[in-house]
DNA sequence: TCCTGTTAGTTGAATGCTCAACTTCAATAG
DNA sequence: CTATTGAAGTTGAGCATTCAACTAACAGGA
């Protein structure tokens, strides 16, 4: 039997990695309400809106929605069913794989994209951006992209431990 | 009226911006699953038994759990009450402060705790720690706390607008 | 003492997310 | 060409979180 020692956190480390948790759960919690008041969809579907304006044609796949979200399957459809029922998503199958579906940004769903840009790009420089050495941001950066690398490695696609 | 001008993220900060999303995404999502097969609690769980280990006694008044992790204090309310039914916590009212609620964390919370810190620290260094320069650790830990000093001094609380 | 405002905490409805089961279609092995 | 396996997406139940309304208790002044 092999020892099950654990390799605990030093001081430093542990206030760090305290001080991440709480800094994302304010940092999320603030603008995700900044854009529900002003305009009424949460962070996450102005992520999706952010994804779908930058393809050509607006349009995406929605395991491609997923994938870059690292969302759930299951998660996006159902936001994207809600973005639908508010105008701002149209969706239909795609017409080179029947089991895919499109989802595609409308006029409306462009336009309070443009409203809602302004209200998120200035709240994350307020409140994440601007209160930063540009070096430590960069290097957060490179510490969240090492994140992604790592658990991206380890599970491919995660639908099988997430989805099923 | 004073023009209305986004300041728009550079390429770099935006790349920087959308791999903290992600990573974000992703390691949350991870440690609060491996925490959930593992022993049966969320990571929020979690860190309130972490929260109550420090305290002499194991105690902690609700609204000093809820300052602490910086969740609002109806979110506390409802995962104590969970917990509580789980066994894990004991709740009373605080003898000094009638309106004052004391969270104890029970015998069988403490013996949860010790078991599901080993699978806990070990994936926040798998999926985090271990993944970074020491640097860089420090560099995220340092942006992390300006975002909270930021966010909380121009609200005290956070009650106001969270919660009532 | 009583009135007002504030703080602590709870409640329940509405919303959003997760998980597992399911349908439909595609790919490919025989 | 068909049988199996895998991929894309949806569904609904259950659970967690938010939001607004509420009760109870303290604090401080008139």
């Amino acid at each position: 039997m092999s020892a099950v020692q654990t390799h605990w956190l030093d001081p430093e480390q542990q206030a760090d990695w305290r001080a991440y948790l709480v800094g994302s759960t304010l940092l999320m919690d603030t603008l995700d309400r900044e854009l529900r008041q002003a305009h009424g969809i949460s962070l996450g579907e102005y992520e999706i809106l952010v994804r779908l304006s930058e393809m050509p044609g607006r349009t995406l796949r929605m395991a491609e929605i997923a994938a870059s979200m690292r969302h759930s399957r299951s998660r996006v459809t159902h936001t994207v069913t809600r973005m639908e029922k508010a105008g701002l998503i149209r969706r239909e199958t795609s017409p080179d794989d029947k089991r895919g579906v499109d989802a595609t940004m409308t006029d409306q769903g462009w336009s309070l994209l443009t409203a809602a840009a302004h209200t998120h790009v200035t709240g994350v420089r307020a409140h994440f951006v601007d209160l930063a050495e540009r070096a430590d941001f960069t290097a957060m950066g490179r510490v969240m992209n090492a994140v992604s690398d790592q658990l991206v490695a380890e599970n491919p696609t995660f639908d099988d431990i997430r989805d099923h």
